[in-house]
DNA sequence: TCTCTGCGTAGAGGA
């Protein structure tokens, strides 16, 4: 039987005296939230992080007898008592196969022989996490603050790992090497390698693994011969057709471990070391690697008893005593108390995870002296003035640093645990809930797999809904046949995602009937990476303008860059002329797109070398276009070949862009740099650019961090949280943040249904407001000279522009021109506005309809619309220069079944950034505006300066009135 | 049930 629930009080450990001596336990007073034989039946769970809510709705219990109140004692036998220790009120708890028993009529549950204890179920530890953490906890908490950069031993091992899954699926080997070694042509550039050494390099690890892979072949064709009895069948032997898998995903919901086995042989796991090792034995951290995914394959039903190490480097020198064969490897046996050990050792990372410590170093027992990480480990010790077993040099950074590394530090965190609840998901939720909150695609016809030439599969399925979901090509999925961690289930890429067919590949066939997002915790390990960047590399001056002891200097420029506005043209000398940084405010229409491109071109012919950034791809790439027709008018069809534009002086200016090819747009493909190539050639076209454009989160890869610029430019600067930016200015000497405070904040995910657990160890968590407030904002605020704010819009309509330019800018923006100003929909082509109803003739319309009364949808509201479009269309007016626009998700598919598809229908929050020339704004509130979909005004600030004509506001007149704001906008689109 | 984009996943090795 399985016991899980929630800490209700305080763990107490003591010994005691049995039949076979003396023994610890801990009795731990739990909440229960399911008990079952199996965990397939297990359909609530509690999370540690709503631990609190649950309390108050007073649990579930499900024996019979015991109030809802009344906790349960679960008692933890010995070595557990060490996990016992762990426990805080409000964390999960979890014992399998565990012993029912009555005790002063109380149902109780004990540990048996059989048990594991697990902490915190529901926070899923990466196995390279716990290979760290037996190392040193300490190990484990550097190398989640600051990564691991670019460097050859790790390149080379992971291309001899690749190549090593290549000869499993039955690749050739030189084939495998030259392709790997093509693919990561940009990385090897950029540590100074040529092909053909690291080919010869990777050749010399991987021959011994193929050595040993054919005395395998024999081993397996004898097993074969033995098994068949007397079938002497002579098919050929590949690796692939034996009982050899590679690079499995595996994930275990009881155990709270994911990770990647890099093969699994007849059911065991085997794991390569690109290395040495002369002992007899595997190293430890490497058993515990391999006990890892014994764990994880037991879940899916394997029995795992021995694990393999090949070192590949043992090969020449260690040559079996008897048969002088090659033997890399090292195979060892895995015994209940080691599988045990690794359950334990997780545990005290995810306690420490969840309840937001950092590891001193004492938590476990390696020797500082003999650690390759000593000085790294004692200068962050010293300079965070952090407890630690190595010690602290330095001196400790100012006390306002560390408050706010560590103010973010939690923040961050905060957002990992948003990641991992998205893990847990996986099960917790069935297929039908994923696929209404959009995290799955359910209900797939699969259609057939086809084997590739490099051994990996591709796989096609049918869609049979017209469900939608946030799945986009180039995302990574886990592809299975049913559920994503119970069936049989792949890490698969989605290569293209059609109406109604979807193609994907993966390592191995799976027979696809559902996807699932794969969650990732990629963007908050580079966030914090950033964070450590920025404090612990960062630049002196750089922190003293961050930290508000030094202002923003700016050399003088006499120079005019823009004739015509002079708010653009101060905001271009403010940039191009400062020492620190610059910041420039560009409400809506304001033409900040086209300022940076006249800021960057005016850096450029200065010999600057500037990166471009901002948090979407759809952003650089406006941003990147505004430059490209700065620098040469418009892209030529002769720039694909050589992506170069010419500056004012007719030079070549070199333009690359650096993203995934998902990410970037069709018409900057030309300028992206392809990672795959000649080393010396990949490199130098990355490292002679004058300009680079990509991505904040690009920015924090280890590629980009090789790389230096004079000035950062980071676009959309107020949607990015302090870390997101300090992604991109971490790589630069100075600085320009370009964006609109009044527009939306970054979107952080644990602001919204995370929970502090009742009374654990720090009580002020999540911070997520900390992330929300951008750094343009806070600079802007604080350094308000540093800034310009450009107030001539571009876009609307004079009557369209005047309530947000009211309520939101202080009455500043200001139309850019008479042109702009008196702008109707009679001056597009074909169109008449007399054609028009009378009430859709003005640039301003409100239109008053009650609703239908359901909270995200309004199907009232929806149908008037789709009329008004047609009104439109018969006036002449194309359906593409509408835009329809509602705050829900929920809305939005309502509203795309009753408008043409030609119309562009979104939430707010993703038409951000763009234009149309009419916008109907569908409110979706009836009675009230209730909801925080509301409370921020910033949205209704983006919906209503979207327009360039015709701005139509769709809603429940009387639920708008409720609130101030809403009820001076009703006031102004009714006048 | 509020809004949702990123990212080469996790893991690659040094003494």
């Amino acid at each position: 039987m399985h016991v899980r629930g929630t800490v209700a009080g305080d763990v107490e450990v003591r010994t005691v005296s049995t039949s076979y001596g003396e023994s610890e336990l801990a009795e731990v007073p739990v909440r229960l939230a399911v008990e079952s034989d199996h965990l397939d039946d297990v359909t609530t769970t509690t999370s540690p992080f709503d631990a609190a809510e649950t309390e108050t709705d007073g649990g579930t219990l499900s024996d019979g007898g015991a109030h809802a109140a009344d906790p349960t004692t679960i008692t933890l036998w010995n070595k557990w008592t060490e996990s016992a220790e762990l426990l805080e009120p409000g964390m999960e708890l979890l014992v399998t196969n565990a012993e029912e028993d009555e005790f002063r009529g109380e149902q109780q549950y004990a540990t048996t022989g059989d048990s594991y204890v697990v902490v915190a179920p529901s926070f899923h530890v990466n196995v390279t996490a716990i290979r760290n953490w037996v190392e040193c906890p300490r190990l484990y908490y550097l190398n989640k603050l600051s990564g691991v950069p670019l460097n050859y031993p790790v390149v080379k091992g992971t291309l001899v790992h690749e190549v090593f899954g290549d000869l499993l699926r039955g690749r050739d080997l030189e084939e495998s090497i030259d392709a790997r070694v093509e693919e990561r042509g940009l990385e090897l550039g950029l540590l100074g390698e040529t092909a053909d050494a690291v080919a010869e390099d990777v050749r010399e690890n991987a021959t011994a693994i193929e050595g040993w892979l054919e005395q395998g072949r024999l081993t397996a064709e004898n097993e074969e011969t033995a098994a068949t009895a007397g079938d002497d069948s002579e098919a050929a032997f590949t690796p692939a057709e034996s009982s050899w898998r590679s690079e499995q995903l595996l994930i275990s919901e009881t155990f709270g471990i994911r990770g990647r086995a890099d093969a699994v042989r007849r059911g065991a796991p085997v794991e390569l070391k690109t290395g040495k090792n002369l002992k007899k034995e595997p190293r430890f951290k490497d058993k515990v690697q391999a006990a890892c995914y014994a764990l994880l394959l037991e879940e899916h039903g394997g029995d795992v008893d021995t694990g393999t190490l090949l070192y590949t480097k043992n090969s020449a020198l260690d040559r079996n005593e008897e048969t002088g064969d090659l033997t890399p490897a090292k195979e060892f046996s895995m015994g209940d108390g080691l599988l045990k050990f690794v359950v334990r050792l997780r545990n005290e990372l995810a306690a420490m995870e969840v309840s937001g410590d950092v590891p001193t170093g004492y938590e476990g027992s390696a020797k500082c002296e003999y650690c390759f990480e000593q000085d790294t480990c004692m200068v962050v010790s010293g300079r965070l003035d952090q407890e630690s077993k190595a010690g602290q040099i330095g001196q400790a950074l100012p006390a306002a640093e560390r408050e706010y590394f560590d103010r973010f530090y939690r923040a961050i965190e905060a957002e990992r645990r948003a990641v991992h609840r998205e893990f847990a998901k996986l099960w917790e939720q069935d297929a039908q809930e994923r696929a209404d909150d959009d995290r799955a695609l359910i209900d797939l016809a699969f259609l057939e797999s086809t084997e590739l030439a490099e051994g990996r599969w591709e796989l096609r399925a049918r869609r049979t809904g017209g469900a939608t979901s946030k799945l986009r090509e180039g995302d990574l999925v886990l592809a299975s046949n049913g559920h994503p961690v119970r069936g049989s289930a792949e890490l698969a890429r989605i290569e293209r995602l059609d109406e109604d067919e979807i193609l994907l590949t993966a390592d191995e066939p799976v027979e696809v009937t559902r996807l699932d997002v794969y969650p990732s915790e990629l963007t908050t390990d580079r966030l914090l990476a950033a964070l450590h960047d920025a404090l612990l590399k960062g630049d002196e001056r750089r922190k003293d303008v961050l930290f508000d002891r030094a202002e923003p200097e700016f050399e003088p420029l006499e120079e005019t860059f823009i004739p015509n506005n002079d708010a653009q043209d101060e905001a271009v000398r403010k940039a191009v002329g400062a020492d620190d940084c610059a910041l420039i405010h560009g409400p809506p229409g304001t033409g900040k797109t086209y300022t940076i491109a006249r800021a960057i071109r005016a850096m450029v012919e200065r010999g600057e070398r500037v990166l471009l950034s901002a948090f979407t791809n759809r952003a650089v790439d406006n941003a990147l276009e505004a430059l490209l027709d700065q620098l040469d008018g418009e892209i030529g069809e002769d720039s694909v070949a050589s992506p170069a534009q010419r500056n004012g002086d007719g030079e070549a200016v070199d333009v690359v862009r650096v993203g995934s090819e998902s990410g970037v747009r069709e018409d900057m493909q030309p300028y992206r740099l392809d990672r795959a190539g000649d080393p010396g050639e990949r490199a130098a076209t990355l490292q002679n650019a004058q300009v680079v454009a990509a991505t904040t989160a690009t920015c924090g890869s280890r590629v980009m961090k090789e790389q230096r610029f004079d000035a950062a430019l980071v676009d959309e600067a107020a949607q990015l949280t302090e870390p997101g930016t300090h992604a991109a200015i971490n790589l630069a000497d100075r600085f320009v943040l370009v964006g609109d405070h009044e527009q939306l904040p970054p979107v952080v995910q644990s602001e919204g249904g995370t929970r502090r657990v009742s009374s654990g160890a720090n009580g002020d968590e999540p911070r997520a407001a900390d992330l929300t407030e951008s750094l343009f904002e806070r600079l802007v605020d604080r350094y308000p000279e540093a800034g310009v704010m450009l107030t001539k819009q571009y876009r609307m309509n004079q009557r369209i522009q005047a309530f947000a330019s009211q309520e939101f800018y202080d009455g500043k923006l200001r139309p850019a021109s008479g042109d702009v100003a008196g702008r109707t929909l009679d001056d597009l082509s074909g169109v008449t506005r007399d054609d028009l109803p009378t009430e859709l003739r003005d640039a301003v319309t409100f239109v008053d309809v009650d609703g239908d009364g359901s909270r995200y949808t309004d199907s009232e509201e929806a149908a008037r619309i789709a009329e008004m479009v047609e009104e439109y269309r018969a006036a002449g007016l194309d359906a593409a220069d509408i835009g329809v626009i509602a705050p829900f998700r929920a809305q939005v598919s309502e509203l795309s079944k009753h408008v043409p598809d030609e119309v562009a229908v979104d939430t707010v929050d993703r038409f951000q950034g763009s234009s149309q020339e009419v916008i109907i704004v569908s409110f979706t509130a009836t009675d009230s505006l209730e909801g925080p979909i509301f409370e921020d005004y910033r949205r209704i600030n983006v919906a209503l300066t979207r327009p360039k004509r015709a701005l139509v506001l769709v809603g429940d007149a009387n639920a708008l009135a409720t609130d101030p704001v809403y009820s001076r906008m009703l006031e102004w689109a009714r006048r």
